[in-house]
DNA sequence: CCGCATCCCATGTGATACTG
DNA sequence: CAGTATCACATGGGATGCGG
């Protein structure tokens, strides 16, 4: 029932045996956002077989990472207290992975959360919390499918899908140009001058302070 | 080649697929403790088969994680420097699943390796630093089977299989008592009390010692 | 020996279809 | 919507082989 072992005793040889099966981390990220159901899950998670996404969820109840929500309407998963203690895990492979990226696939997604969990983990709290609050209106992908919007207001972070007309200090599109910003591999004024960032609203100081706020350095 | 995709463009998506593979981070989590043979890591991962022990070097080094030593007589595997910034991820995995495990069971393995990552995800070196260097040898394991000998001097840390009769302030034994004294779930008084810590030698301040030193807390 | 490569079978995974 | 059921296939596990 639980997964297979790996015969040895340590710490790390347990984690993997509770969340090391393949989407389990994954299932974590997106319930690190916020408890989900299972077909939003499934959205999120957009090839991971329904029977997959079944077993996962049993497995890491079983393991006292997740839990159905009580005293809800509908079926909510969401994270135990432990299984919440795993968010260092995940930022600390989000920002390993993320300097690993190349540019965005035309059949890659890229969904609220997974974002919500990048930019997390290139978040500088620090920073953000001497600059104005801001909203940045950012579309990803090779086609610039997704449309993210991101509010900073000092330390606090949120990412939401489909930016929609708000009251946005600018908008940026690009694909592996907003990484390259966020890993320092170009600044503010080289993405803008090569390219590979398109700053469709706003100024380049705006281009900078997301710079600021968000940063992966080796 | 690469490891199947998730199909998602994101830092955690990437890093899983880099690492995410049944074994790969048991590798990683060895090969920082050290550069390793082939033969020495399929001692310390003592259930993996020989196909896959090769199957994840040449994928890890395909995805920049390890490498062959250069200019070394024997083959030597070892991280580049990429691969050694999965530190962070490794000890955070540690000290999440280190407060998951129970008592150790007679064929779990304990390597030097697992439990010199599982001890220093566990190290407070600001802690450390305060104290005298002291050297603790500890019989873990169902049987006792496992000795190691652990050097503590200032924010150092070294631990070796096989205690041998060095110059020990004091030692130990027991399986969960250890876990348990570690995480906080008894103290060092109420370990040796309960009799699950076994104190061979040296007296029970040490032990406290030992408790401070290494601690992982909720 | 050490560092793998091969074989074979059990199990896990993925795609699709289906049901309460 | 929240899962099961089914089946083809890929991967993992264990034993064994083999060249340098």
């Amino acid at each position: 029932m639980a997964s297979r072992d790996y015969g040895q005793y340590s710490g790390i040889t347990r984690a993997m045996e509770l969340v090391g099966e393949r989407w389990a981390l994954l299932i974590v990220r997106d319930l690190l956002v916020g408890p989900r159901r299972y077909g939003e899950l499934a959205a999120e998670l957009p090839r991971i077989p329904s029977n997959i996404l079944a077993a996962r969820l049993k497995e890491l109840q079983a393991a006292g990472v997740i839990r159905r929500a009580p005293r809800s309407r509908v079926i909510l998963y969401e994270l135990t207290p432990y299984g919440r203690e795993l968010e260092p895990v995940v930022l600390a492979l989000g920002a390993w992975g993320f300097r690993a990226l190349d540019d965005p696939r035309e059949e890659q997604l890229i969904s609220a959360e997974s974002m919500t969990m990048d930019l997390r983990s290139a978040f500088r709290a620090s920073v953000a919390r001497e600059l104005p609050a801001t909203a940045y209106e950012a579309r990803f992908g090779a086609s610039g499918g997704t449309e993210l919007l991101i509010r900073v207001d000092g330390s606090e972070l949120d990412v939401a899908s489909g930016g929609g007309p708000g009251d946005v200090a600018f908008s940026i599109a690009g694909g592996a140009g907003i990484r390259q910003l966020i890993t320092g591999e170009l600044d503010a004024e080289q993405a803008i001058a090569t390219g590979v960032v398109e700053l469709r609203h706003g100024d380049k100081s705006l281009l900078g302070r997301f710079a600021d706020t968000f940063h992966l350095a080796a």
